[in-house]
DNA sequence: GTCTATAGTCGGATAGAC
DNA sequence: GTCTATCCGACTATAGAC
Protein backbone atom coordinates (compact mmCIF):
# COMPACT_ATOMS: atom_id res chain seq x y z
CA UNK A 1 0.00 0.00 0.00
CA UNK A 2 1.61 3.22 -1.12
CA UNK A 3 0.83 5.09 2.11
CA UNK A 4 0.79 8.77 1.72
CA UNK A 5 3.58 9.25 4.88
CA UNK A 6 6.20 7.49 2.49
CA UNK A 7 6.42 11.17 0.79
CA UNK A 8 8.95 12.13 3.64
CA UNK A 9 11.85 10.01 5.01
CA UNK A 10 11.47 6.04 4.77
CA UNK A 11 13.23 3.97 6.96
CA UNK A 12 14.27 0.90 5.85
CA UNK A 13 11.72 -1.07 9.00
CA UNK A 14 9.81 0.11 11.13
CA UNK A 15 11.55 -0.64 14.89
CA UNK A 16 10.26 -0.52 18.05
CA UNK A 17 12.61 2.30 18.63
CA UNK A 18 11.96 4.22 15.59
CA UNK A 19 11.61 7.55 16.14
CA UNK A 20 9.22 7.67 13.75
CA UNK A 21 7.39 5.02 15.01
CA UNK A 22 7.07 6.68 18.25
CA UNK A 23 5.74 10.05 16.62
CA UNK A 24 2.83 8.39 15.23
CA UNK A 25 2.00 6.63 18.33
CA UNK A 26 2.25 9.59 20.49
CA UNK A 27 0.60 11.71 17.94
CA UNK A 28 -2.33 9.08 17.99
CA UNK A 29 -2.77 9.79 21.81
CA UNK A 30 -2.49 13.40 22.19
CA UNK A 31 -4.09 14.28 18.86
CA UNK A 32 -6.89 12.20 20.79
CA UNK A 33 -7.05 13.88 23.70
CA UNK A 34 -6.19 17.57 22.99
CA UNK A 35 -7.65 17.48 19.51
CA UNK A 36 -4.76 18.69 16.45
CA UNK A 37 -4.66 22.21 18.07
CA UNK A 38 -4.74 21.17 21.35
CA UNK A 39 -1.36 18.93 20.99
CA UNK A 40 1.42 21.01 20.42
CA UNK A 41 4.52 20.18 18.69
CA UNK A 42 6.29 20.28 22.13
CA UNK A 43 4.40 18.44 23.41
CA UNK A 44 4.47 15.34 20.88
CA UNK A 45 8.29 15.57 20.80
CA UNK A 46 8.49 15.35 24.15
CA UNK A 47 5.73 12.64 24.32
CA UNK A 48 8.00 11.00 21.56
CA UNK A 49 10.83 10.99 23.40
CA UNK A 50 12.47 12.93 19.94
CA UNK A 51 13.65 16.08 19.25
CA UNK A 52 11.41 19.16 17.79
CA UNK A 53 12.87 19.23 14.69
CA UNK A 54 12.41 15.25 14.17
CA UNK A 55 8.22 16.03 13.20
CA UNK A 56 9.18 18.64 10.18
CA UNK A 57 12.09 15.90 9.46
CA UNK A 58 9.99 13.17 9.05
CA UNK A 59 6.52 14.08 8.20
CA UNK A 60 7.22 17.59 6.49
CA UNK A 61 5.23 19.00 9.76
CA UNK A 62 3.01 18.46 11.85
CA UNK A 63 -0.03 18.59 9.38
CA UNK A 64 1.94 15.36 7.80
CA UNK A 65 2.29 13.91 10.92
CA UNK A 66 -1.76 13.97 11.54
CA UNK A 67 -2.22 12.59 8.51
CA UNK A 68 0.22 9.88 8.77
CA UNK A 69 -1.81 8.74 12.06
CA UNK A 70 -4.48 8.53 9.97
CA UNK A 71 -3.14 6.18 8.07
CA UNK A 72 -1.71 4.20 10.79
CA UNK A 73 -4.97 4.30 12.40
CA UNK A 74 -6.57 2.60 9.07
CA UNK A 75 -3.60 -0.02 9.09
CA UNK A 76 -4.34 -0.94 12.53
CA UNK A 77 -8.16 -1.58 12.19
CA UNK A 78 -7.72 -3.65 8.45
CA UNK A 79 -5.26 -5.69 10.01
CA UNK A 80 -7.43 -6.66 13.08
CA UNK A 81 -10.93 -6.27 11.14
CA UNK A 82 -10.08 -7.50 7.89
CA UNK A 83 -10.12 -11.39 8.19
CA UNK A 84 -13.43 -11.03 10.05
CA UNK A 85 -14.78 -8.69 7.19
CA UNK A 86 -13.93 -11.45 4.30
CA UNK A 87 -15.51 -13.72 6.21
CA UNK A 88 -18.72 -11.59 6.08
CA UNK A 89 -18.35 -10.88 2.77
CA UNK A 90 -18.13 -14.84 1.88
CA UNK A 91 -20.88 -15.60 4.37
CA UNK A 92 -23.18 -12.94 2.47
CA UNK A 93 -22.60 -14.48 -0.78
CA UNK A 94 -22.83 -18.08 0.00
CA UNK A 95 -25.57 -20.09 -1.66
CA UNK A 96 -28.09 -21.37 0.44
CA UNK A 97 -27.03 -19.47 3.73
CA UNK A 98 -29.96 -19.78 6.06
CA UNK A 99 -31.20 -16.62 8.21
CA UNK A 100 -29.99 -18.24 11.20
CA UNK A 101 -26.42 -18.84 9.99
CA UNK A 102 -26.38 -15.20 8.80
CA UNK A 103 -27.58 -13.95 12.48
CA UNK A 104 -24.88 -16.17 13.83
CA UNK A 105 -22.14 -14.72 11.74
CA UNK A 106 -23.18 -11.28 12.34
CA UNK A 107 -23.13 -11.99 16.36
CA UNK A 108 -19.68 -13.43 16.10
CA UNK A 109 -18.53 -10.11 14.31
CA UNK A 110 -20.56 -8.01 16.54
CA UNK A 111 -19.49 -9.81 19.47
CA UNK A 112 -15.93 -9.25 17.82
CA UNK A 113 -16.11 -5.77 17.82
CA UNK A 114 -16.84 -5.23 21.04
CA UNK A 115 -13.85 -7.30 22.57
CA UNK A 116 -11.60 -5.60 20.19
CA UNK A 117 -12.75 -1.97 21.07
CA UNK A 118 -13.12 -2.58 25.14
CA UNK A 119 -11.09 -5.02 25.61
CA UNK A 120 -7.59 -3.73 25.02
CA UNK A 121 -5.61 -0.64 25.78
CA UNK A 122 -4.96 0.77 22.30
CA UNK A 123 -7.96 0.96 20.28
CA UNK A 124 -10.19 3.75 22.89
CA UNK A 125 -7.60 6.02 21.13
CA UNK A 126 -8.23 5.39 17.94
CA UNK A 127 -11.90 6.16 18.49
CA UNK A 128 -10.84 10.05 20.16
CA UNK A 129 -8.87 10.36 16.83
CA UNK A 130 -11.74 9.36 14.42
CA UNK A 131 -14.63 10.95 16.75
CA UNK A 132 -12.88 14.21 16.53
CA UNK A 133 -12.40 13.69 12.52
CA UNK A 134 -16.35 13.48 12.32
CA UNK A 135 -17.53 16.23 14.17
CA UNK A 136 -14.89 18.43 12.08
CA UNK A 137 -13.68 16.37 9.07
CA UNK A 138 -10.49 17.24 7.19
CA UNK A 139 -8.11 15.43 4.94
CA UNK A 140 -7.77 12.40 7.49
CA UNK A 141 -11.53 11.79 7.17
CA UNK A 142 -11.04 10.85 3.71
CA UNK A 143 -8.24 8.95 4.86
CA UNK A 144 -10.43 6.85 7.48
CA UNK A 145 -13.73 6.27 5.32
CA UNK A 146 -12.00 5.11 2.55
CA UNK A 147 -9.39 3.30 4.35
CA UNK A 148 -11.74 0.94 6.57
CA UNK A 149 -15.28 2.79 7.12
CA UNK A 150 -16.75 1.97 3.51
CA UNK A 151 -15.47 -1.57 3.48
CA UNK A 152 -16.89 -1.90 7.30
CA UNK A 153 -20.08 -1.06 6.35
CA UNK A 154 -20.35 -2.90 3.14
CA UNK A 155 -19.47 -5.56 4.67
CA UNK A 156 -21.75 -5.40 7.23
CA UNK A 157 -24.57 -4.19 5.07
CA UNK A 158 -24.04 -7.47 2.73
CA UNK A 159 -24.62 -9.73 5.42
CA UNK A 160 -27.50 -7.65 7.29
CA UNK A 161 -29.28 -7.22 3.96
CA UNK A 162 -28.65 -10.70 3.15
CA UNK A 163 -30.40 -11.55 6.83
CA UNK A 164 -33.51 -9.50 6.23
CA UNK A 165 -33.90 -10.75 2.37
CA UNK A 166 -33.34 -7.37 1.09
CA UNK A 167 -30.37 -5.99 -0.97
CA UNK A 168 -27.52 -4.18 0.53
CA UNK A 169 -28.25 -0.91 -0.85
CA UNK A 170 -31.99 -0.74 0.95
CA UNK A 171 -32.29 2.01 3.25
CA UNK A 172 -33.61 0.13 6.19
CA UNK A 173 -30.69 -2.58 6.12
CA UNK A 174 -27.96 0.28 6.53
CA UNK A 175 -29.49 2.15 8.99
CA UNK A 176 -30.56 -1.11 11.36
CA UNK A 177 -26.48 -1.34 10.80
CA UNK A 178 -25.68 2.06 11.91
CA UNK A 179 -27.89 1.51 14.92
CA UNK A 180 -26.39 -1.44 15.91
CA UNK A 181 -23.32 -0.12 15.71
CA UNK A 182 -24.27 3.04 17.58
CA UNK A 183 -24.98 0.57 20.81
CA UNK A 184 -21.64 -0.47 20.69
CA UNK A 185 -19.44 2.78 19.80
CA UNK A 186 -21.75 5.15 23.14
CA UNK A 187 -19.30 2.64 25.22
CA UNK A 188 -16.28 4.52 23.65
CA UNK A 189 -17.47 7.81 23.09
CA UNK A 190 -19.06 8.78 26.22
CA UNK A 191 -16.89 6.86 28.58
CA UNK A 192 -16.83 9.42 31.43
CA UNK A 193 -20.33 9.24 31.26
CA UNK A 194 -20.84 6.09 31.00
CA UNK A 195 -18.46 5.51 34.28
CA UNK A 196 -20.08 8.42 36.21
CA UNK A 197 -23.54 6.30 35.77
CA UNK A 198 -22.20 2.84 36.46
CA UNK A 199 -19.82 3.67 39.15
CA UNK A 200 -17.27 1.93 37.12
CA UNK A 201 -13.38 2.72 37.22
CA UNK A 202 -12.57 1.52 33.52
CA UNK A 203 -13.75 -1.02 31.26
CA UNK A 204 -12.69 -4.39 33.52
CA UNK A 205 -12.88 -8.07 32.11
CA UNK A 206 -16.26 -8.07 34.31
CA UNK A 207 -17.88 -4.63 32.62
CA UNK A 208 -17.07 -5.78 29.57
CA UNK A 209 -19.25 -9.23 29.74
CA UNK A 210 -21.88 -7.12 31.45
CA UNK A 211 -21.80 -4.57 27.87
CA UNK A 212 -21.66 -7.70 26.05
CA UNK A 213 -24.20 -9.42 27.48
CA UNK A 214 -26.50 -6.42 27.18
CA UNK A 215 -25.82 -5.69 23.64
CA UNK A 216 -25.95 -9.23 22.08
CA UNK A 217 -28.88 -9.71 23.39
CA UNK A 218 -30.49 -6.37 21.61
CA UNK A 219 -29.21 -7.64 18.59
CA UNK A 220 -30.80 -11.41 18.74
CA UNK A 221 -33.82 -9.22 19.47
CA UNK A 222 -33.58 -6.62 16.77
CA UNK A 223 -33.14 -9.51 13.54
CA UNK A 224 -35.44 -12.23 15.79
CA UNK A 225 -38.46 -10.84 13.36
CA UNK A 226 -38.19 -8.20 10.14
CA UNK A 227 -41.04 -5.89 10.02
CA UNK A 228 -42.07 -3.65 6.69
CA UNK A 229 -40.87 -0.32 8.03
CA UNK A 230 -42.08 1.66 4.91
CA UNK A 231 -43.22 4.90 5.63
CA UNK A 232 -46.76 4.68 4.59
CA UNK A 233 -47.71 3.69 8.55
CA UNK A 234 -48.03 0.27 7.97
CA UNK A 235 -47.12 -1.51 11.06
CA UNK A 236 -47.64 -4.67 9.31
CA UNK A 237 -44.84 -8.11 10.86
CA UNK A 238 -43.85 -10.78 9.16
CA UNK A 239 -41.47 -13.37 9.94
CA UNK A 240 -39.09 -14.20 7.17
CA UNK B 1 -30.42 28.70 39.40
CA UNK B 2 -26.90 31.02 40.56
CA UNK B 3 -25.35 30.28 36.81
CA UNK B 4 -21.87 30.34 37.27
CA UNK B 5 -21.62 33.34 34.40
CA UNK B 6 -23.22 35.38 36.77
CA UNK B 7 -19.47 35.77 38.54
CA UNK B 8 -18.77 38.81 35.93
CA UNK B 9 -20.79 41.41 33.80
CA UNK B 10 -24.72 40.65 34.20
CA UNK B 11 -26.49 42.68 31.80
CA UNK B 12 -30.65 43.15 32.96
CA UNK B 13 -32.00 41.12 30.60
CA UNK B 14 -30.69 38.97 27.54
CA UNK B 15 -31.63 40.87 24.67
CA UNK B 16 -31.48 39.02 21.15
CA UNK B 17 -28.67 41.68 20.24
CA UNK B 18 -26.91 41.36 23.66
CA UNK B 19 -23.35 40.84 23.01
CA UNK B 20 -23.04 38.13 25.99
CA UNK B 21 -25.68 36.24 24.26
CA UNK B 22 -24.15 36.24 20.34
CA UNK B 23 -20.49 35.40 22.50
CA UNK B 24 -22.16 32.54 23.85
CA UNK B 25 -24.01 30.88 21.12
CA UNK B 26 -20.85 31.45 18.63
CA UNK B 27 -18.72 30.09 21.42
CA UNK B 28 -21.31 26.78 20.95
CA UNK B 29 -20.76 26.70 17.84
CA UNK B 30 -17.30 27.27 17.03
CA UNK B 31 -16.07 25.61 20.44
CA UNK B 32 -18.12 22.74 19.19
CA UNK B 33 -16.56 22.48 15.49
CA UNK B 34 -12.93 23.04 16.11
CA UNK B 35 -12.38 22.32 19.93
CA UNK B 36 -11.44 24.82 22.55
CA UNK B 37 -8.14 25.56 21.32
CA UNK B 38 -8.94 25.34 18.03
CA UNK B 39 -11.38 28.39 18.37
CA UNK B 40 -9.29 31.84 19.41
CA UNK B 41 -10.66 34.49 20.68
CA UNK B 42 -10.21 36.90 17.30
CA UNK B 43 -12.49 34.05 15.45
CA UNK B 44 -15.40 34.04 18.48
CA UNK B 45 -15.03 37.69 18.63
CA UNK B 46 -15.53 38.03 15.14
CA UNK B 47 -18.19 35.31 14.93
CA UNK B 48 -20.05 37.44 17.55
CA UNK B 49 -19.30 40.86 15.65
CA UNK B 50 -18.09 42.03 19.27
CA UNK B 51 -14.74 42.98 20.02
CA UNK B 52 -11.94 41.58 21.06
CA UNK B 53 -11.91 42.52 24.45
CA UNK B 54 -15.34 41.86 25.32
CA UNK B 55 -14.72 38.07 26.17
CA UNK B 56 -12.33 39.18 28.98
CA UNK B 57 -15.19 41.70 29.66
CA UNK B 58 -18.15 39.45 30.09
CA UNK B 59 -16.19 36.70 31.05
CA UNK B 60 -13.14 37.40 32.57
CA UNK B 61 -11.50 35.30 29.56
CA UNK B 62 -11.57 32.54 27.27
CA UNK B 63 -12.11 30.12 29.48
CA UNK B 64 -14.73 31.53 31.58
CA UNK B 65 -16.59 31.42 28.07
CA UNK B 66 -16.26 28.09 27.58
CA UNK B 67 -17.79 27.37 30.68
CA UNK B 68 -20.47 29.93 30.09
CA UNK B 69 -21.20 27.90 27.12
CA UNK B 70 -22.02 24.58 29.11
CA UNK B 71 -24.09 26.43 31.35
CA UNK B 72 -26.28 27.77 28.37
CA UNK B 73 -26.25 23.77 27.18
CA UNK B 74 -27.44 22.69 30.23
CA UNK B 75 -30.21 25.46 30.68
CA UNK B 76 -31.01 24.98 26.94
CA UNK B 77 -31.58 21.20 27.25
CA UNK B 78 -33.38 21.28 30.65
CA UNK B 79 -35.97 23.89 29.10
CA UNK B 80 -36.55 21.52 26.30
CA UNK B 81 -36.55 17.70 27.87
CA UNK B 82 -37.43 18.49 31.38
CA UNK B 83 -41.40 18.43 31.24
CA UNK B 84 -40.64 14.93 29.41
CA UNK B 85 -38.59 14.09 32.29
CA UNK B 86 -41.12 14.83 34.88
CA UNK B 87 -43.49 12.59 33.12
CA UNK B 88 -41.31 9.86 33.35
CA UNK B 89 -40.57 9.90 36.84
CA UNK B 90 -43.82 10.39 37.17
CA UNK B 91 -44.83 7.37 35.13
CA UNK B 92 -42.24 5.22 37.04
CA UNK B 93 -44.15 5.97 40.58
CA UNK B 94 -47.65 5.20 39.51
CA UNK B 95 -49.35 2.56 41.19
CA UNK B 96 -50.42 -0.36 39.02
CA UNK B 97 -48.61 0.95 35.63
CA UNK B 98 -48.43 -1.79 33.74
CA UNK B 99 -45.84 -2.68 31.41
CA UNK B 100 -47.42 -1.74 27.98
CA UNK B 101 -48.04 1.43 29.71
CA UNK B 102 -44.64 2.00 30.73
CA UNK B 103 -43.16 0.81 27.35
CA UNK B 104 -45.51 3.58 25.06
CA UNK B 105 -44.36 6.37 27.73
CA UNK B 106 -40.56 5.11 27.12
CA UNK B 107 -41.50 5.54 23.21
CA UNK B 108 -43.01 8.83 23.64
CA UNK B 109 -40.21 9.96 25.33
CA UNK B 110 -37.31 8.19 22.87
CA UNK B 111 -38.86 9.90 19.81
CA UNK B 112 -38.90 13.06 21.33
CA UNK B 113 -35.33 12.63 21.64
CA UNK B 114 -34.63 12.11 18.18
CA UNK B 115 -37.17 14.67 16.77
CA UNK B 116 -35.58 17.20 18.78
CA UNK B 117 -31.72 16.05 18.53
CA UNK B 118 -32.29 15.52 14.26
CA UNK B 119 -35.12 17.68 13.58
CA UNK B 120 -33.94 21.09 14.34
CA UNK B 121 -30.92 23.27 13.73
CA UNK B 122 -29.65 24.15 17.08
CA UNK B 123 -29.31 20.97 19.04
CA UNK B 124 -26.55 19.30 16.74
CA UNK B 125 -24.48 22.04 18.02
CA UNK B 126 -24.93 20.88 21.70
CA UNK B 127 -23.52 17.59 20.82
CA UNK B 128 -20.65 18.40 19.81
CA UNK B 129 -19.54 20.35 22.42
CA UNK B 130 -20.83 17.43 24.99
CA UNK B 131 -18.53 14.79 22.70
CA UNK B 132 -15.59 16.73 22.93
CA UNK B 133 -15.82 17.13 26.74
CA UNK B 134 -16.37 13.34 26.95
CA UNK B 135 -13.41 12.77 24.94
CA UNK B 136 -11.53 14.86 27.27
CA UNK B 137 -13.24 16.22 30.28
CA UNK B 138 -12.41 19.56 31.93
CA UNK B 139 -14.28 21.81 34.72
CA UNK B 140 -17.43 22.48 32.13
CA UNK B 141 -18.00 18.51 32.17
CA UNK B 142 -19.39 18.71 35.79
CA UNK B 143 -21.93 21.31 34.44
CA UNK B 144 -22.85 19.23 32.02
CA UNK B 145 -22.84 15.79 33.80
CA UNK B 146 -24.93 17.09 36.46
CA UNK B 147 -26.59 19.82 34.80
CA UNK B 148 -28.68 17.77 32.84
CA UNK B 149 -27.31 14.06 31.95
CA UNK B 150 -27.40 12.53 35.72
CA UNK B 151 -31.14 13.97 35.79
CA UNK B 152 -31.95 12.62 32.20
CA UNK B 153 -30.45 9.03 33.08
CA UNK B 154 -32.08 9.03 36.64
CA UNK B 155 -35.56 9.47 35.37
CA UNK B 156 -34.52 7.09 32.09
CA UNK B 157 -33.06 4.31 34.71
CA UNK B 158 -36.79 4.67 36.93
CA UNK B 159 -38.75 4.17 34.11
CA UNK B 160 -37.01 1.11 32.50
CA UNK B 161 -36.14 -0.20 35.61
CA UNK B 162 -40.04 0.16 36.11
CA UNK B 163 -40.67 -2.02 32.61
CA UNK B 164 -38.64 -4.37 33.30
CA UNK B 165 -39.11 -5.47 36.87
CA UNK B 166 -35.92 -4.29 38.08
CA UNK B 167 -34.91 -1.45 40.98
CA UNK B 168 -33.13 1.70 39.21
CA UNK B 169 -30.12 0.86 40.10
CA UNK B 170 -29.55 -2.43 38.46
CA UNK B 171 -27.16 -2.95 36.25
CA UNK B 172 -28.70 -4.12 33.08
CA UNK B 173 -31.09 -1.15 33.37
CA UNK B 174 -28.06 0.65 33.32
CA UNK B 175 -26.70 -0.94 30.48
CA UNK B 176 -29.76 -1.40 28.50
CA UNK B 177 -30.89 2.25 28.45
CA UNK B 178 -27.06 3.36 27.70
CA UNK B 179 -27.44 1.15 24.55
CA UNK B 180 -30.75 2.59 23.12
CA UNK B 181 -29.66 6.61 23.71
CA UNK B 182 -26.25 5.12 21.16
CA UNK B 183 -28.51 4.32 18.75
CA UNK B 184 -30.13 7.67 18.65
CA UNK B 185 -26.34 9.47 19.31
CA UNK B 186 -24.39 7.75 16.29
CA UNK B 187 -26.47 9.67 13.49
CA UNK B 188 -25.03 13.06 15.77
CA UNK B 189 -21.67 12.23 16.38
CA UNK B 190 -20.71 10.94 12.66
CA UNK B 191 -22.70 12.68 10.49
CA UNK B 192 -19.83 12.57 8.29
CA UNK B 193 -20.31 8.77 8.05
CA UNK B 194 -23.25 8.41 7.79
CA UNK B 195 -24.38 11.04 5.25
CA UNK B 196 -21.21 9.56 3.24
CA UNK B 197 -22.90 5.96 4.10
CA UNK B 198 -26.42 6.49 3.22
CA UNK B 199 -25.77 9.43 0.06
CA UNK B 200 -27.70 11.58 2.16
CA UNK B 201 -26.92 15.68 1.99
CA UNK B 202 -28.15 16.38 5.37
CA UNK B 203 -31.00 15.19 7.96
CA UNK B 204 -34.46 15.81 5.84
CA UNK B 205 -37.44 15.53 7.15
CA UNK B 206 -38.20 11.99 4.93
CA UNK B 207 -34.50 10.49 6.34
CA UNK B 208 -35.62 12.07 10.42
CA UNK B 209 -38.42 9.83 9.60
CA UNK B 210 -36.56 6.49 8.41
CA UNK B 211 -34.07 7.16 11.51
CA UNK B 212 -37.30 7.24 13.58
CA UNK B 213 -38.54 3.97 12.21
CA UNK B 214 -36.09 1.92 12.54
CA UNK B 215 -34.97 3.45 16.19
CA UNK B 216 -38.51 2.88 17.56
CA UNK B 217 -38.65 -0.64 16.34
CA UNK B 218 -35.68 -1.58 17.60
CA UNK B 219 -36.82 -0.21 20.73
CA UNK B 220 -40.09 -2.31 20.61
CA UNK B 221 -38.74 -5.66 19.77
CA UNK B 222 -35.53 -5.04 22.63
CA UNK B 223 -38.48 -4.61 25.52
CA UNK B 224 -40.55 -6.76 24.03
CA UNK B 225 -39.27 -9.98 26.22
CA UNK B 226 -36.66 -9.62 28.79
CA UNK B 227 -34.11 -12.04 29.58
CA UNK B 228 -32.39 -13.09 32.65
CA UNK B 229 -28.65 -11.78 31.36
CA UNK B 230 -26.73 -12.76 34.60
CA UNK B 231 -23.07 -13.73 33.61
CA UNK B 232 -23.77 -17.56 34.55
CA UNK B 233 -23.86 -18.32 31.25
CA UNK B 234 -28.05 -18.67 31.47
CA UNK B 235 -29.49 -17.99 28.35
CA UNK B 236 -32.84 -18.18 29.98
CA UNK B 237 -35.71 -15.96 28.30
CA UNK B 238 -38.67 -14.69 31.30
CA UNK B 239 -41.67 -13.20 30.10
CA UNK B 240 -42.60 -10.63 32.60
C1' DG C 1 20.09 11.72 11.50
C1' DT C 2 20.07 14.60 15.52
C1' DC C 3 20.33 18.75 17.78
C1' DT C 4 20.38 24.03 19.12
C1' DA C 5 19.11 28.47 18.16
C1' DT C 6 16.11 31.43 16.26
C1' DA C 7 12.95 33.47 12.94
C1' DG C 8 8.26 34.69 12.15
C1' DT C 9 3.51 34.20 13.39
C1' DC C 10 -0.40 34.04 16.17
C1' DG C 11 -2.43 33.34 20.49
C1' DG C 12 -4.88 35.50 24.91
C1' DA C 13 -4.93 39.25 27.85
C1' DT C 14 -4.73 44.15 29.13
C1' DA C 15 -4.09 49.30 29.48
C1' DG C 16 -6.24 53.20 28.68
C1' DA C 17 -8.82 56.51 25.45
C1' DC C 18 -13.50 57.57 24.49
C1' DG D 1 -19.65 49.55 27.56
C1' DT D 2 -16.86 49.72 23.53
C1' DC D 3 -12.77 50.19 21.09
C1' DT D 4 -7.57 50.50 19.61
C1' DA D 5 -3.08 49.49 20.41
C1' DT D 6 0.06 46.68 22.35
C1' DC D 7 2.48 43.36 25.39
C1' DC D 8 4.17 38.93 26.08
C1' DG D 9 4.15 34.22 25.76
C1' DA D 10 3.57 30.05 22.93
C1' DC D 11 3.41 28.19 18.70
C1' DT D 12 5.31 26.03 14.08
C1' DA D 13 8.89 25.87 11.08
C1' DT D 14 13.67 26.35 9.60
C1' DA D 15 18.64 27.23 9.17
C1' DG D 16 22.72 25.36 10.03
C1' DA D 17 26.28 23.09 13.31
C1' DC D 18 27.70 18.51 14.39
Amino acid sequence: MASRVMRYRTPKRMAVDDPRKRLIETGLDLFGKYSFDGASTRMLAEGAQVNLAAITYYFGGKDGLYLAVADYIVEEINGLVGPCLVKAREAAEREGLSREQGIEILCELVEFFITLLLGRPGPEKWLSFIVREQLCPTEAFGILYEGFMRPMYQALFGLVARIMGEGPEDQEVKLRVIAILGQIQIFHISPSAVKRTLGWESYGPENLEAVRCVVMDNLRRIFSIVPNCSSNGSDAWTVL
